[in-house]
Order: C-alpha cells, then structure tokens, then sequence
DNA sequence: CATGAATGAGTCTTCATTCAT
DNA sequence: AATGAATGAAGACTCATTCAT
C-alpha cells in the first residue's frame, strides 16, 4: 500500500508533489527538520507557500512520509532478500549486507529518519517507533539464535544488536556515492565489520 | 583556558549562569536545539528571557560551549588515561574504553555534540570539526599501528576507526544511568565489541 | 424580479444553487459569515472550492441574497397580510403579528439578516438598509396612526417601534422549532407582548 | 477580583494594556471581532503585533475579558442598585431602569457581549453563560413574584423576561451619547415600555 | 542583574479567488 | 459544471534580540 499524496489526482499533479518532497528531503537532510521553513521549500519547489498545501496537510506530513517509507521499504528489502534462505548465520549475513547497502543507497531519507524522532508528534512517533522494534526484533532474533547455536561468541545480545544497527546509522551518515569507495566495497566491508562484532571472523 | 561566560563575575552570576547552560543541555537534549526556544530556556531556569542576555551573548553561545567543552573534556580524558601507556594494543584498548566510558557518562552532551553540528554557524563549526578530526584521529593512528604490527587484523582502517567512534555514540543515544546495566558493564561489554571488530577478541 | 445565481440554467443546477445556498446559511447563522470560509461551505456541499464559483461570483453572493431575500419576502408578506385591511389598531396587530410568526418562521435567515450587516460592503449594505428602513417605516406610521387617533397611548413612537422590532429579533434569535411552544402559541404571545408596550392591553 | 492582563507590572505596561483593549473593543464593536485582525489592533494601538502578546495570552484574551467585564459590571450594578429594595414592584422597577441604563452607557461592550459569543472557545462560552443565565435569572424570578401578587399581568413569564432583556440589548445596538434624547430620558421611556409588557402602566 | 516591554522578521496555516483541463 | 492546482495576501502566533528602568 503506497502512501500517497493529499488531493493530487492528476499526473502532473502527482510530479509536483513528488518534487515538493524530494525537495524537502534534500533540505531536511542538510540542515535539519527545524530549521527547514516551508517557505524555504516552497521556494525550492518553485512554488508559493500556500500551493504546498495541495500537496499536503502540514509541514510534519513531510517527514511521517519519508520516515515511514524508508522502514516499509527497509522491512521489504530485508524479507525480499532473506526468503528462502534457512542457515542462520547465512541469514545473518544477508541481513547485515542489506542493512548496510540499504543505509548507504539510501544514506539522505535514514540519516534524516535516525535524526529526526523527536521532531515528531506523539501519534506519528508511535507509528514510526513500532516499525523500528519490529526491525530491530528482526535482527535481535538472529543475533540469538546464533548464540543458541554457537553459543560462546555472543557477549550481550541486546548490545551488538544495537551495535550493528548504529553502524548502519553511521555508515549512511557519511556515506557519499562520489567517494573513494564503491557501495559494493563499503558494503562489503562494513559487513565483515559487524560479523565480527557477533564473532563471526570469515 | 576555561570557556567562561559573558559577565559572570559575581559567585551568585556563575550559579545562575551554569544554571542557564545546565538546563539549556536539558532542553537541547529532549527536544534538539532549534525546537528549543529562549523562552523555553528561561522559563526553565525560572528567569525572563531578556535576563539571559546578562548570561550569555546569544543562543548559538549555549550550544558553541557545550560542543566545545565536550571535546575538550574528551580529549583531556584520553590524554590523561594513555600517559605512560606504551603498548600498541593496550593503549587502544584504553582509548575504547575511556572513549565508551565517557560517551555514557556525558550522554547528553555528547547527544547533542553528535547531533546539533548542522545548528552551528561556520566559524563555530571550524572550531569543532578541528578538534573532532583531532580526536578521530588518535584513534585512526593507533588503528594504523595496530595493522602495522599485527597485519592481518585490520580490514579498512578509516573505515573500522569510524565503526568504533560510532559504536560511543549510538552509547550516548540510549545509555541512561538507571538501566539494568551498570556504567561499568557497559563500558565493558561494548570495548569487547568494538575490539572484536579491530580483530582483538580475548 | 426573483434573484437569481450566476451560471444556473439546468434543473441539475439549480439544484446544486440552491443546495450551496441552503448550506452556507446554516453554517452562517451557526458560525458567523466571517468565521465560515467557502472552504467549510464547499466541504458541506460535497463539492470543491473552485466549483461554488459556477454558482456564484464571490463570497458576498451568498451573503446578500440572504439578507435581500429576507426583506423582500418580509415586505411581501406584510403586504400580503394587511390588504384590504383599513382599522388601523387592526392593521397594527396584524403587522405585528406577521412580523414575530415571519421572525419565528424564518429565524435562520432572519438572524443572519440582524447579525450581518457590518460584513456587507457599503453599496450591498445600502440596498439592504434601503428595504429595512421602508419595512421600519411602515410601522413607525401604524404607531404614529395609533398615537393621532388614541392619544395618551404612545410614549415615544420611535422607541416603541424599535421596541417591536426587536422583539422579533429576538424571537429569531432562540426560536426553536422543536421547543415546547408551538409557533402559533409564540406568536400570540409575543404579539400580546408588543400591543401591551403600544398600550393595547385586551 | 479585578481581571487583569498577562505580564503587565509597570505602571507604564499597564496603561498600554489597557489602550490595547480599548482599541480591541472599538474595533470589535465596529467591525466585528473576526473582522478585526490582531494586525488592525496593533495599528490602532501604534504596536508592533508581536508586542501585542507582551499584554495578553492570545486574540480571545481580548473577547473574554470584555464579556466576563460587562456581566460583572452588570451584576454588581444591579446588586447595589437594588440592595434594601423590598416590594417587587419596585425592585423590578430598579431592574428595568438600571438594565436599560446600563446598556446604553455601556452600549459597546454590551454590544459586543450579544454579538459575539458565538466566537468565544467552548470553556470561555461556558463561564460567560453562567454568568448570563444567572442575570436572566434575576429577572425571571422578579418576573414570577409579581404574576404571583399580581396575578393576571404576567402573560408568559419566561417570554417576558426574554423581551426585557431584549430591549436592552436593542438600546445597545442604536444608543449613541450624542443623539437627541438624553441617556436618562432614554432609560426613562424604555423602562416605561418594558413595564407596560409586563402590566404595569403609570 | 533582573525585569517588562518593544521590535521586526519569522513560523505554519488558511483565505478568497482564478483557471486550465 | 466539476476538479485539482496555483496564487498572493492575510491569519494568529513565536522568535531571538534589545533596552530603559
């Protein structure tokens, strides 16, 4: 189920609200939800400020939809790649590499996702917080099964699930496709990273 | 050289002017510093806004002084644990230790360290990043060396530094002293981890 | 002459005219004309804003038909009433009582009427105020006619004939059709009311 | 208990307060209070409208303290008027003058009062109807003494209350200081009309 | 030092109206 | 006729900052 725009029933209708939140996206990203004035959007969508308004219900409409998109479409990237496969530290690995790859392909809508919570309203939180247990549980849930299985390798399991996903956050923090590195490379890397974190040294 | 504020001469000003900073960070911490309003501030510290203005020379002073002092403090804390510490190995399992220590310790001011850089003006920002890169790397030298005298270990050095700097801050965003978890433990659990990742697992 | 919208040639509509009109006086009389946008009249009509502009050629449209409308069908029903009629205390009750059962009938428009007046523009207002004075001046001269032929009565013909006006507005202002008086009865009573202050006590 | 404005301690703030509302009451009064933009009040008051907020806690500030203001003033008015009045015929005599009176020196706020209280916030709407209903009580209550030791005069005594009060509010709406019957001769008339309504003429 | 008050630019949002489709 | 989208002005309110007292 796409989460669509507010009263945008033509096509070049759905293009200018497409545009109005890419645009926005691109100055959450660089300077913050806060700070990022509709005014200043309207003025990077070429638009006047009361013509946003076709295009949503208010300013927090924005960000609710790139924080839930990002998790509908991690939580989706995640099942996608794991079906069918059974190992668990197989799982584990194609977990990590899709966590990673995902947070630096789509560096700009995670950064924005990991920073701005507390910008949200109460309801909004709510929704957007149980997306992220639930992934987080995904993870959780591997991590300890690999302790049931290899047993002295795990330290604490709550704690290097979090440290895995943190070095996702990180990663998608300073991640830029014009860099020394390729995605396939930092993927690759900070994979191996975060096994080792859980004791798997290959 | 103590960062000090404007006009606090008097013992009663430096009370009510650590007051203001103390729950400015309060307020920086919960609600991020450009949703946190001078008024808010005030009322707070149970002062009228323009009363501040005797304590401080504006608001982007509140967040300057604490994004500073935390990298002053950290780098003192560093300097001080490692004095006398030759070994390689030991002085980086100092360093991650002191380095998750303190990023539990000082939470809330290293949250906002972490996540306010974008609110800095320019000149400010410089000043920051310079002792941020400062700090970073110490810890990338000692990762150099660690690959340089025990070869295999290191995958990606920049890379492996980041992972363990970012592991410190992803402590900041939930550690909270009434945990299940004492400081200690902490600290100690996630130097495991961050060594696991540099390939030091004992 | 009928007053008719802009744009209405089909039956379909005249209907939908009609319908915009009835639902922009209930939510005028409920909220005020300049607390009602044409938003909250579109959304009750089920339609969009820039479609009311099919049936009207401004927010005032709907303002002034009320307030025009409600003075001609006033004027027409006491005309209506008093033909034929030549006694002039019976003309007097007559007005009288076409005037509270009128206010009664209609009290929604008539409200809007009474309540409305400063949001008109000046030359809608003095077409308004024209037909308001004629209706006024018809029954300041039953008053004054009721005054020359039964003397000691009137005390001050200008101030009882304000005095009966107002009483039908505010019969307007809290009738209720469902309440516990039937109309006929509230009429009676009110028009008992209003004889009493000209000093016709029977 | 004097109701008194929001930060407001000077001597100085307090006469700005008090002009402000002044200013906010002609204005409401000319133009209605959604008419009136908070923009056209600072004007008026030769303020900037932020330093509107300095005297008050928000556009219905204005509106309340008016309309609680009025039905305190009235209430005490009537309370000192009648105090050690013991016949009915009398204290409702006292009743009518002093209402009549009251509503025309006091015809802008009074005005305002009826006018507007559709605009008011539901909590606001509530204590300003208590104090209404409790007013209109004291009539009433005269009202139904005097049916009982008077018997055949009262008509209805709840519609008859209502036409007193009424005519108040009708004075309100025209009174104008500089017009041709003085304020004393208008209460005089108008409470002679009043209580020929309710039977009694002399 | 603290305060109440002022400023002017800014916030998000809503307004009546227009118009191509 | 109806719609989605645009406009530009205006709405109430908050902002950081200044300053006389």
């Amino acid at each position: 189920m796409p989460r669509v725009a507010v009263g945008t029933r033509t096509p070049e209708g759905l293009r200018t609200s497409a545009h109005i939140r890419s645009v926005a996206a691109d100055l959450f990203y660089k300077h913050g939800y806060e700070a990022t004035s509709l005014r200043r959007i309207a003025k990077a969508a070429r638009l006047q400020v009361g013509s946003l308004y076709n295009h949503l219900s208010g300013k927090e409409d924005l960000l609710v939809e790139i924080m839930l998109g990002i998790m509908d479409d991690l939580l989706a990237a995640q099942r996608r790649e794991l079906e069918g496969v059974d190992d668990v530290k197989q799982r584990l690995r194609i977990f990590i590499r899709t966590h990673i790859r995902f947070h630096a392909e789509r560096a700009r809508d995670v950064f924005i996702g990991n920073s701005e919570l507390r910008a949200l309203s109460r309801p909004a939180r709510r929704k957007v917080v149980a997306l992220r247990d639930n992934y987080e549980n995904m993870l959780f849930e591997l991590v300890n099964e690999l302790g049931e299985t290899q047993g002295s390798n795990i330290i604490e399991a709550k704690m290097q699930t979090f440290a895995v996903l943190a070095l996702g956050g990180h990663v998608a923090s300073w991640y830029n496709p014009g860099g020394s590195l390729s995605l396939d490379e930092i993927a690759e890397i900070n994979t191996r990273i975060a096994l080792r974190q859980l004791g798997i040294d290959e």
